[in-house]
DNA sequence: AACACTATACTTAGCAG
DNA sequence: GCTGCTAAGTATAGTGT
């Protein structure tokens, strides 16, 4: 795209590389921000740089947490768990997942996994979400494209029959 | 970025907002697909147009249905609930179990997982969401519960003036 | 609404320091 | 490696159909 046009393949030298992905980068994240707000859609874009450190995640970090702490002040707990029962598909994948997880033979690491995020869901989490790893950050994506999906599915079926309030009582999981 | 400059704030004309999205989303993919074959990196792209049921994603996805079944056919989280309540046992040696898992792992299993991720998003993944990993599945939980959270939370914001479609809009990453 | 067009705005590949 | 720089390649706002 510019004194020379190159070819969609691989780009071999490995700094070159780099650098070029440094700059498209950059620009790929901002247009994905200018579409946000020009159209006022929501948008999410995640980059797994080549072997280093955390990827790129927009958008940002910090606004994942604000939801943390949203999370925190959950009011009343009774209320929560009997509105899970309502909708409960993910619940239940993960109920067989780690069913499996247990027949697994790293067993301690895995638990010590289960807390950890645990501790982070309940803002326990002194590093917040900078202390994820990158498998965890990685899962984002799919996790909520799934997760959106569920939702997606529930409201176009809920669309023409249920009132509002309804809607939030089965969203409020 | 053509005849006129633009000001970045949202189109406010509706079908002129709705041009520029379809058009723009197509470029943005068209830079992520690049982004990812030339500096071989992964990337990932969802964008939940407005009013749109589905979300447009990169790379492209047959995995709803799929992903989704899977989901509903398991029940039992019992498992899952024991050792959550086993919570405060381990707590204090979270850190150390993780700093473990991190090292035994981080190095070398950044790529594959993210390839990993990729081919369970696209459906290519044989073992389905049983070939998940632990930090995997333990994103699931948290991230559903902080975006339903934040549905919760925009719903509530909505509830008095927007029309229901907006609803599909919120469910952003 | 979905194309096609095209002048212009924007991005960026290759260099230089 | 990291800046800038700038020519050249792309994306796209406005327009017409």
């Amino acid at each position: 795209m510019a004194r020379k046009k190159i070819s969609l393949q691989r780009i071999a030298n490995n700094s070159n590389r780099r650098a070029t992905f440094r700059k498209r980068r950059k620009g790929l994240i901002k247009k994905t921000s200018e579409l946000a707000t020009l159209c006022d859609v929501d948008a999410c874009l995640v980059i797994y740089g080549e072997g280093d450190s955390q990827p790129e995640v927009w958008p940002s970090v910090p606004q994942a947490t604000a939801l943390l702490d949203h999370f925190k002040s959950l009011p009343d707990m009774e209320q929560y768990k009997k509105m899970m029962n309502q909708e409960d598909f993910v619940r239940q994948s993960i109920a067989k997942l780690w069913g499996q997880v247990n027949k697994a033979r790293y067993e301690n690491n895995e638990r010590a996994t289960a807390l950890f995020l645990h501790d982070a869901i309940s803002g326990r989490l002194p590093g917040g979400l900078a202390g994820l790893t990158v498998e965890q950050l990685s899962s984002l994506d799919w996790i909520v494209k799934t997760r959106i999906q569920a939702v997606n599915d529930r409201l176009r079926q809920l669309n023409a029959q249920a009132p509002l309030v309804r809607l939030r009582s089965i969203l409020l999981c």
